[in-house]
DNA sequence: GACCTTGCAGTTTTT
DNA sequence: CTGCAAGGTC
């Protein structure tokens, strides 16, 4: 962590040693957004043109004009993006003020919305009568909580009613997070979002004033309570005009992303927009699942006034123009958006490829095949990129991958952390932090043989009783049969809570736990294996609630071959689901699947506004691509694991967004036709029909 | 009270 | 296939 000098001492080296402009190498539009003054700006900015250097020039030039780099909040979608940034202002700082590498200033408040609130709210702990050893939960922790007060509230059983059946945890949870982030009334959330559960509003109601009271009581706060919290600590005036002081500029990243419960905080921060930059790309939001709000970009520069200064860059650097052609195409369709067509003057003759395969096995081969020939031609593995709607679906290709012995690393649709192993020893590691956390202890204490859930349930209500929860777990009294057992967790805990070690606890705890995931579990060696990675990261991070926090905001967004990890200076192919892609580039890029079912996906066509994503998404998958692209489009595709349906598979055939028009700008490759047959007004896909059956079960 | 078996249902994308 | 709920056995 390199020291953070002052502007002064900026200033004064920038007088002396000034080297390199940092805006010198900008174009035009990108200088004005980056030379904007104090009041409110827009950047829309189309995929690969500069934004993030744009944006890193713009803040290196506020920090040479004096700005204090701790009073500049960078609020990104990502940690990832985060990272980049810093690295990018740091390069730019170094070089302008010739100063050695590693001098540069950092910007301690870059992070995304929900790391930067994590930190305000512990910092004001106290003010918001929270503990600030409160946890935050992940994903699979807020499901279990969700799912344990579902269970409280006798909501479970509902099915003997006669009633459908109460939804499951997780889409519980789903239904809760879309009303927090789009700060919508639950009625209207379940009529737009999730017509299937309209008929349990009442319950998911109470469910949800439980959640609410649990997590209060346990000290936890799960993803959406960060920014709702923070939204609410911005409604005080006093804290509100204290923060927007403290921060003189707010500048925030894929501002199409972002959902109300965040353009509320900004607003807050920043009410007259002074210091406020934002940057996105209306043709690039593909988060409306998670509640984004695409109206917060299209409405930004009429929330000021005087409205806000709107810079457009639409000069792509990335892709060929032959792509870029095919790419416009296809955004160009979308029948409501901001005017803006990508040019570019990259040279290439090389058109963008539809490719028509059997099914999934054909599909893998083609694109293995012709990675490795790119390959041979001196392109390397990491410059190359498979991109699929669904993390499922590249299971064919992973096959094929494994089978010729082709490492590769994974991003999206990564489940490490929901691992049960996983969840077993954070678990221990969040009970030993906050040992109100009953979601942990009652996980933890059923470890050890011969503890079941009432068990369990009588120690937590001890000690949720007691003021001092970690004396009460010491003084504990199992059943006789299991006190040998029990002594070792006990024994561990106390050690844990005495006073932490980093990243000593970890071993303590994998020492503790090693001998029950081999009783607990059937195939122990991949799970081990975790578990090792878990202390490898571990060793990464400088105390156990940090440990605890960064984990839970940045879980690891790969998943590697069970071969192992690639070594950093190995080479390997990326696969990526194209929303885990976002912000990335390529040299080439295969995406799969390009058909109807899996781009739209079928569960996505119900509304026009689902459609549009849709699009947008192949969109954002075909501007990942500098040189190459290439969709995939098979002609028989199955579909698993939805009984409900019996296996079936679709003959969909091409992508709706791949019009006739549209393809005139591919080359067609492969033994079949593709299927042109689909037009814009297309009907569901469909099942292949077992009328046999049907007629058998009507009686 | 702990733990195992059976049967059935299931909406993807992520901080 | 997985997660969940309910029922049975020790």
């Amino acid at each position: 962590m390199s020291a953070i000098t002052t502007p002064a001492t900026h200033a004064a080296a920038a007088s002396v040693a000034a080297r390199v402009d940092p805006l010198a190498s900008l174009n035009e539009p990108q200088r004005e957004a980056a030379e904007h003054g104090d009041g409110p700006l827009l950047v829309i900015a189309g995929a690969g043109a500069g934004k993030t250097m744009t944006l890193a020039a713009r803040v290196a030039r506020l920090v040479l004009g004096g700005a204090d780099p701790n009073r500049l909040m960078l609020l990104t979608f990502s940690r990832r993006a985060a990272v980049e940034m810093q690295q990018r202002v740091a390069g730019l700082l170094q070089a302008s003020l010739g100063l050695p590498a590693g001098a540069a200033p950092v910007l301690p408040w870059a992070g995304t919305f929900h790391a930067i609130g994590a930190r305000l709210l512990r910092e004001q702990a106290g003010r918001l009568g929270l503990s600030d050893d409160f946890t935050i939960l992940d994903r699979a922790d807020a499901e279990d909580l969700m799912g344990w007060v579902r269970e409280a509230q006798g909501l479970a059983r509902a099915a003997e009613t006669g009633s459908a059946r109460f939804p499951l945890k997780g889409t519980c949870l789903a239904i809760y997070s879309r009303a927090v982030n789009s700060q919508a009334q639950l009625s209207d959330v379940l009529r737009q979002a999730f017509p299937w559960c309209a008929h349990a509003e009442e319950g998911l109601r109470g469910l949800f004033r439980a959640y609410e009271a649990t997590k209060r009581d346990q000290h936890a706060l799960d993803y959406d309570d960060l920014l709702l919290w923070w939204a609410e600590l911005m409604r005080e005036p006093d804290v509100a005009a204290w923060l927007g002081e403290r921060f003189t500029h707010v500048l925030v990243d894929e501002y199409q992303d972002t959902n109300r419960l965040q353009a509320a905080i900004l607003l807050a921060l920043k009410p007259q927009g002074r210091g406020l930059t934002v940057v996105g790309d209306d043709a690039q939001a593909i988060y409306s699942f998670r509640a984004a709000e695409v109206r917060n970009i299209l409405d930004f520069p009429g929330a000021f006034s005087p409205p806000a200064r709107v810079v457009t860059l639409d000069r792509n650097y990335r892709s060929t123009t032959p792509l870029l052609t095919a790419a416009n195409a296809v955004i160009a369709l979308a029948p409501e958006r901001f005017k803006k067509a990508l040019w570019t003057d990259r040279a290439g003759t090389a058109r963008p490829q539809l490719v028509a395969v059997d099914d999934e096995t054909a599909q893998a081969r083609w694109v293995v095949d012709h990675i490795l020939a790119r390959r041979e031609g001196g392109l390397k593995l990491k410059s190359q990129a498979v991109l699929f709607r669904t993390s499922s679906h590249s299971a064919a290709l992973e096959l094929e991958l494994a089978r010729r012995q082709i490492p590769y690393v994974k991003y999206g649709g990564l489940k490490f952390l929901e691992a049960a192993h996983v969840k077993d020893v954070l678990s221990i590691l969040r009970w030993a932090s906050n040992p109100r956390l009953r979601l942990a202890g009652f996980r933890v204490a059923q470890l050890v043989p011969g503890i079941g859930p009432a068990t369990a349930r009588r120690l937590l209500d001890a000690m949720d009783a007691h003021a001092d929860p970690a004396a009460v777990l010491q003084a504990f009294e199992p059943p006789a049969a299991v006190r040998g057992e029990w002594e070792g967790l006990a024994a561990l805990m106390q050690r844990l809570s005495a006073h932490s070690e980093w990243p000593g606890d970890m071993a303590l705890v994998a020492d503790w736990y090693g001998p029950h995931l081999e009783r607990l579990h059937d195939h122990p060696v991949p799970r081990r294996a975790d578990i090792e990675q878990l202390a490898r990261l571990a060793a990464g991070h400088a105390s156990r609630e940090r440990f605890l926090t960064e984990l839970t905001l940045d879980p690891p967004q790969a998943t590697s071959d069970e071969a192992g990890d690639p070594h950093l200076d190995e080479d390997y192919l990326i696969l990526s689901t194209i929303h885990a892609a976002k912000g990335q580039e390529w040299s080439a890029v295969s995406v799969l699947n390009v058909i109807d079912g899996c781009i739209p996906g079928d569960l996505s066509t119900a509304t026009p506004a689902q459609l549009e994503e849709e699009r947008r998404l192949l969109y954002v998958a075909m501007t990942r691509a500098r040189h190459h692209l290439s969709l995939m489009v098979p002609q028989r595709f199955y579909v698993t694991q939805q009984r409900r349906f019996g296996d079936r598979h679709l003959y969909g055939g091409l992508s709706r967004f791949i019009t006739p028009e549209v393809a005139e700008h591919f080359d067609s490759i492969g033994p079949a036709t593709p299927n042109w047959a689909i037009g814009p007004p297309t009907p569901p896909p469909g099942a292949v029909l077992d009328l046999a059956r049907r007629l058998r079960e009507r009686w």
